[in-house]
DNA sequence: TCCGGAAATGAATCATGATTCATTGTTCGA
DNA sequence: TCGAACAATGAATCATGATTCATTTCCGGA
């Protein structure tokens, strides 16, 4: 990104910002949204409270900005995943793998977001709906044409697309829910389950593909 | 249950005691345990705040006491489902359509019901996820034996029955949590994507078995 | 009808924590 | 070195909402 020609107060300004929102980050992801206070933010961050507000307006904006990048970041290493060079079910155990991998990564933070989306959550309900709304689209499209490919080429039985997404999707989906809820599900290889749903939308087995 | 030989006084109490979890339960699933107020509670259910206080020693009692009742109802309906007379089949499309049907018609509680599971919740930790494991063991043990009965009966193909229960769960609960996250998703049939699942581990095909 | 105690009431108390702002410290060009 | 401009500080303010409790209302028996 753009990080030369900025005066040293303007490079200083943006690392104090930044330092600011890792340690709000582990903050609310740790303990949630409602149960860490703005002393407690600045006591961690080694700034005075005030600080804090020369840098966020309010609580909720410090929180929204510590939020909405962490989206981007999962959004963008998902969308990565698919567009890997390979094929189809390479690029789909790449996607699963790497989901899998930043959802343990970021467990924690894995909270808040479910707790946004699911609706109870404290960022400003229109603008993050409408830009969950928009990542959505985007991958499910992605996923789409990845098995209309697939179909294509006739490594993938003949299904409806658009419902092979959303399974892909919800299984996954279910797999981390499952690795949440209950911790010691890592006896379990997440492959294992994949290989179950590959084997019945794949015309051939999948070791003889990969 | 008991409901006979008690005092007038005494059915008055345990009514008032429902009419105050009932108001209480609506308020928290639509606006989480934060943001609503005791006092919202007392002037939605008629009673004063001093008298939720006769009733529930704290606002995390009230919210407590609410919310495992509907944990006891989903896990009931869920085991009940499991057990319906037929054959191996037909209790899975059943424990998957009550399923449906319970987090469909309890939209607004399930959004509470999943920041608890997730860990940013309000009751108290050790108790609920004591609870949570005990249901979550049952649930999962009940689903493995379903699944053994049909592979001894050559119903379906010879896999891990763990491995099966957890992605029948984690299937199910992803396609949830998509119907929750992108309200428009009516649009896809559950059972369709059932059907894929069921398909990779049947050894023949499922309709000709139902 | 009257009385004692149980139940209900809601204004007042109290704790918490977000936000403000007067004060203090720092930087840097003249 | 000096001081204007900018940055940081944290004690004080203020809003919110949980909880209490002195008072009132209700009820059943005498």
């Amino acid at each position: 990104m753009a990080h030369k020609n900025l005066t040293r107060k303007q490079r200083e300004f943006l690392r104090h910002r930044k330092e600011i929102m890792q340690t709000a980050l582990s903050l609310f992801s740790q303990k949630g949204f409602a149960n860490v206070s703005m002393q407690e933010i600045a006591l961690k961050s080694e700034f005075a409270v005030g600080t804090l507000y020369k840098f966020f307006s309010t609580k909720e904006a410090l929180y929204s900005e510590v939020f909405k990048e962490k989206v981007f970041e999962l959004h963008s290493i998902l969308v990565k995943a698919l567009n890997i060079p390979g094929n189809e079910i390479k690029k789909m155990k790449t996607f699963i793998e790497k989901k899998i991998q930043w959802f343990t990564e970021n467990m924690d933070y894995v909270r808040l977001y479910v707790t946004e989306i699911f609706g109870v959550g404290y960022i400003d309900k229109e603008e993050f709906s409408q830009l969950q709304e928009k990542n959505h689209v985007e991958l499910v499209d992605e996923i789409c044409r990845l098995f209309n490919s697939g179909i294509k080429k006739k490594i993938f039985k003949q299904i409806d697309p658009q419902i092979l997404a959303i399974s892909l999707n919800g299984l996954s989906n279910g797999l981390l829910f499952e690795m949440i809820e209950n911790r010691d599900f890592k006896q379990i290889d997440p492959n294992s389950v994949l290989t179950i749903f590959l084997q019945s939308i794949c015309l051939k087995g999948t070791d003889e593909v990969v």
